[in-house]
DNA sequence: TGTACATCAGTGAACGCGCGTTCACTGATGTAC
DNA sequence: TGTACATCAGTGAACGCGCGTTCACTGATGTAC
């Protein structure tokens, strides 16, 4: 039965905010569509309603799970420093979060493989990540390098964190990258 | 027909070295055992002659992928210091390689949600890149915390390099790291 | 060294399964009058 | 505002396909005497 345009809206919300859940948490390959169907509650038939096709979703999602990242990292930033930022994401708890926050450790690899539509949603979101560590400096500026060589240290950081099966060795990294990224 | 032992053996090295090379163009997920056996002349049913299952190859293609990015950045860093490892990983030429030699920056995040054997294989990878990068300086030693530091921004940075669409931020990306870890 | 038999590397068909995608259908919602 | 019809969100079965894995088979190689 019909739903009203309100609800449709709501749905096809639910959907992308289930896949930007079920992909950072499973991958983006391994996550299937009747997964995150059923996660928003509907059965796989009607994903075509509101999503020409897998990778249409999976631009969406990463949009979404950007935009959480963002509002972390700047929420951390206007708390103080890039101290506050390094030690939310580099902290354990984010390590091994059911759900990571962020998209890129996350899935890094992954979107290097992915398609234009899904390289363009993460670019989009890269750019604003830079400005909100680099505070608007523009390219060339020292701060905004900083911001850059930050972020690649702590995506680089948490991606071995996790690969590595030494707990001794994955807090190590991570305590590495934080004495080195604090100010 | 029965091969013999010595040509057996070599068939198995070449499996491995077709995986570790499939992996890193194509990704995990997405590389079948059917790819891998045709990549090195033979057809899909062998496969199990040589290996238990899908994830014992992987685990072994990661040690032999390993060994490549260990073997070069070895020689980069016999060859002077640091700055030799830095302009050979982050370059173009690696960012853009049909088949990238460094098995972190192309598998990384999917690494992280392998099984054990997967990650053990590449945990032991890590600890051996740490110890040609850090000069084989023991846990808790300034120059061990500066190669996990380094590890983890190249990682990070050429990651981020390989997502992002726009050519411009691309380089911008590897420039900045580059600069930031030249001695 | 030669013979007889067991082994097993490699082939190619077959398996069950889950995937992305399509489709006919239902009935509540939207719209034109 | 009420009526009549078109739209379309969501369902659930079905599709073709590729996957990892299994298996019967072949015949050259390994081995025991």
């Amino acid at each position: 039965m019909r739903k009203s345009n309100k609800e449709a809206a709501l749905t096809r919300e639910a959907i992308v905010a289930a896949a930007a859940d079920h992909i950072r948490q499973t991958g983006i390959v391994e996550t299937s569509l009747a997964d995150v169907m059923a996660a928003a509650g509907l059965t796989h038939g009607g994903f075509y309603k509101h999503f020409r096709n897998k990778e249409h979703l999976i631009a969406e999602a990463l949009s979404a799970a950007g935009e959480e990242i963002i509002a972390v990292i700047g929420g951390n930033m206007a708390k103080g420093d890039l101290n506050a930022v390094v030690e939310g994401y580099l902290s354990a708890a984010h390590r091994d979060a059911t759900i990571p926050t962020c998209p890129f450790s996350a899935l890094g690899s992954e979107m290097a493989r992915s398609g234009d539509e899904t390289r363009t949603a993460a670019t989009e979101v890269v750019e604003k990540l830079l400005a909100v560590l680099g505070e608007g400096a523009p390219e060339g500026d020292a701060a905004r390098c900083n911001a850059i060589v930050a972020l690649s240290t702590l995506i680089g950081a948490m991606t071995l964190a996790r690969i590595v099966t030494s707990k001794a060795l994955s807090a190590e990294i991570l305590e590495s990258a934080r004495d080195h990224l604090r100010l």
